[in-house]
DNA sequence: TCATATATGTAAGTAACTTATATATTGCAA
DNA sequence: TTGCAATATATAAGTTACTTACATATATGA
């Protein structure tokens, strides 16, 4: 099974982290990749180089906060939504789903259904 | 109604217009922008500057052939695809369905389904 | 007469990524 | 015991698919 284009992904990389960590509080960096990887099948693939700098801008933003945690010798990360944060992934994922509606009326669409 | 942010479009539109040629044959540019917004209720709207570079860059692919035509003193730039147009929009909404998939499985978890 | 719709196009700029690189520990297999 | 895969975070340089702004021209309706 082929991955899916990262053009495709790209753009919806925020959405996604957004989400993720609303459905499972609090989480590492490296979770949140296996955690996506898992609910896609593999067909979904955070690259690091993309993931922490957005972690961080989001956290600069106020829409998450962190607390470090030593586990087995290693650094964790643990990243959790604000307030803020929690009205900011509730209006992403609004316009996500009306972004996925919006495609899937291209990828099949109904004829009859849309007459603008 | 909000617009979907152009972030989670960007990439998706070199599918999109593909998948519209497929299901209305012959097309010219601003045509099809205009059909996009009626299949997505106006939620996806492509700008020229997008969708003329592209429209080229297929075309010199040997994805699409155009045939020129003037209507009421307009000129108007048919695009259609080719046969390698044709398995190449299949290939792109066969990816884009796995795309959707992913997202909703995102957006919509169903808990137990997938288990890595 | 003036804005809106129709129709195509290019150039400059942005930013969200990818790819490459860096570091360090754990655990397992050869 | 050596060496690779997995775990864990991070930055810097480069790419590219777009957006925004600009350019041109006709038809139509208020």
């Amino acid at each position: 099974m082929k991955m899916i284009s990262t053009d495709l992904i790209k753009g919806s990389l925020k959405t996604i982290v957004l989400k993720v960590l609303k459905e499972n509080g609090r989480m590492y960096g490296y979770e949140i990749t296996r955690k996506v990887e898992e609910l896609t099948a593999g067909q979904i693939k955070l690259t690091y180089g993309a993931l922490y700098p957005v972690l961080h801008k989001l956290e600069h933003e106020g829409v998450l906060v962190t607390e470090s945690e030593n586990y087995n010798n290693r650094l964790r990360i643990y990243y959790s939504l604000t307030e803020k944060g929690e009205s900011v992934v509730t209006e992403k994922i609004r316009e996500m789903k009306e972004f996925i509606d919006s495609l899937q009326n291209i990828v099949n669409p109904q004829p009859g259904l849309n007459h603008a």
